[in-house]
DNA sequence: TCTGTGCATTTTGCATGCAAAGCGTCAACG
DNA sequence: CGTTGACGCTTTGCATGCAAAATGCACAGA
């Protein structure tokens, strides 16, 4: 593309003063995941990189870079020569993310009933309450966003970044299409009943219990969530 | 350094055909990597991208998208505006990661008890027999290399790409700096008679019995890390 | 109609240019 | 003697240019 001098183009942003607190190659990664998680960008889409950065009112180059950084993540798949695309999920890749984050969440549980303050657990405790409340009046979508913060609360409270960001990047790519659906009335009472008695653990600080009750509830939900998987591929 | 006129730079790559297998970024992350985890390029240390360009004979676009790359890994910190350093490696990050690795091994050591094949558990025997000999020779280093080669087969064996995934990145960070050492012939005496009794559980298949002794294995490996650490900072 | 080959276009991958922000230095001033 | 601020060099961050590779398409031959 030539620059016409007679209708200068807009996307010329280096005019703009460079206060820009955030360097521009991470505010485009934050972008383009947020929009493959929504799945704004569908599966398997190319992604073209001249077409994308005038889209993203960007320049290649910063929009190269946080190409790599997703192709990093797994969220899109860098074909050599051949440009980006959105990386499909397989049920099988969602079911190994799964296992893996149970793994994650028994050790967390774990270090969390032995290493987390009294205000770290007055916080487990008013949010499960939250929670519960939710579940008691059937509010689905409030239950679910309150039981993603109630596992990552409960990782955090382990006091170890590295488990926090493995278990964050694991989630970024787990959450992907909304994978967080309850089967059945019967599996969200159970998973409800798994809390509570998770809860209790924590609040004894019995770690063996606490770990064991979490990748137990972790498995389950795994399982749950693969039924329907296979359920909507057969029917999709 | 100023490249002299009349002695060509060799750098100028644009007239070599672009017949390389594998995108030059990738090539530049590897070779920064292998140097970062081999110490060739001191922590701390600024990453000039000038020099480093040159150095590595690249134009700055590539080695600006490995930077990139290698600070999501957390080998290099990036300070936004005054480039990138190798990142520090404190005893408290090591010993969160080999927590967070423990957690991942336990999990692999039950999956592998369940999912590895005949030839899977040949192959762990294998390595085993020949890691007891390089103890009983007392060669350390030999007897280090197929520790490490035993601890991933084990994680290869418990069939999940995620799972293998996570635990080499995780790797290539606790690796850094060599800290694969025993503190005592006590320990390593010890720690020998686990991987014995690991590969009973394993061969026996008894899932929940190998996950332990990994997961303990790796506890107290971690603790003896850990005072070495410290044993060494204060030294230092 | 199907398949293979050559050309034109598109798109990637890398190099380089350029403006702004960082950083050190040194001098003027309190 | 310490502090501050202006100036210039250095380095980063981004935009853009350009060559090679990939892709699509037309067309010829089977």
């Amino acid at each position: 593309m030539v620059i016409d001098a007679t209708a200068p183009t807009p996307r010329r942003r280096t005019a703009a003063p460079i206060v820009r607190s955030r360097p521009l190659h991470e505010e485009v990664v934050d972008r383009l995941r947020d929009m493959i998680i929504e799945g704004d960008i569908p599966v398997g889409e190319r992604l073209h990189e001249n077409n994308l950065a005038e889209t993203l009112n960007v320049s290649r180059t910063p929009l190269r870079e946080a190409l790599k950084l997703l192709a990093n993540e797994g969220l899109v798949d860098l074909l050599p020569g051949r440009g980006a695309r959105v990386s499909a999920l397989s049920a099988e890749k969602v079911g190994e993310l799964f296992e893996v984050v149970s793994g994650i969440e028994r050790l967390a549980a774990e270090l969390a009933a032995t290493r987390m303050t009294a205000r770290d657990l007055e916080r487990l405790k008013r949010m499960h309450d939250k929670m519960a409340a939710h579940f008691a009046a059937g509010e689905r979508h409030e239950y679910f966003a309150l039981n993603h913060q109630i596992h990552v609360a409960i990782v955090v409270a382990a006091k170890n970044e590295t488990l926090a960001s493995t278990h964050a990047a694991l989630m970024v790519k787990a959450r992907r299409g909304r994978y967080t659906a309850l089967a059945s009335e019967e599996r969200w009472k159970e998973a409800m009943a798994e809390h509570e008695a998770l809860m209790e653990a924590l609040a004894r600080r019995d770690a063996k219990r606490a770990g064991d009750i979490l990748f137990e509830h972790d498995r389950r939900t795994a399982e749950t969530t693969k039924e329907m998987l296979e359920k909507t591929k057969r029917a999709g």
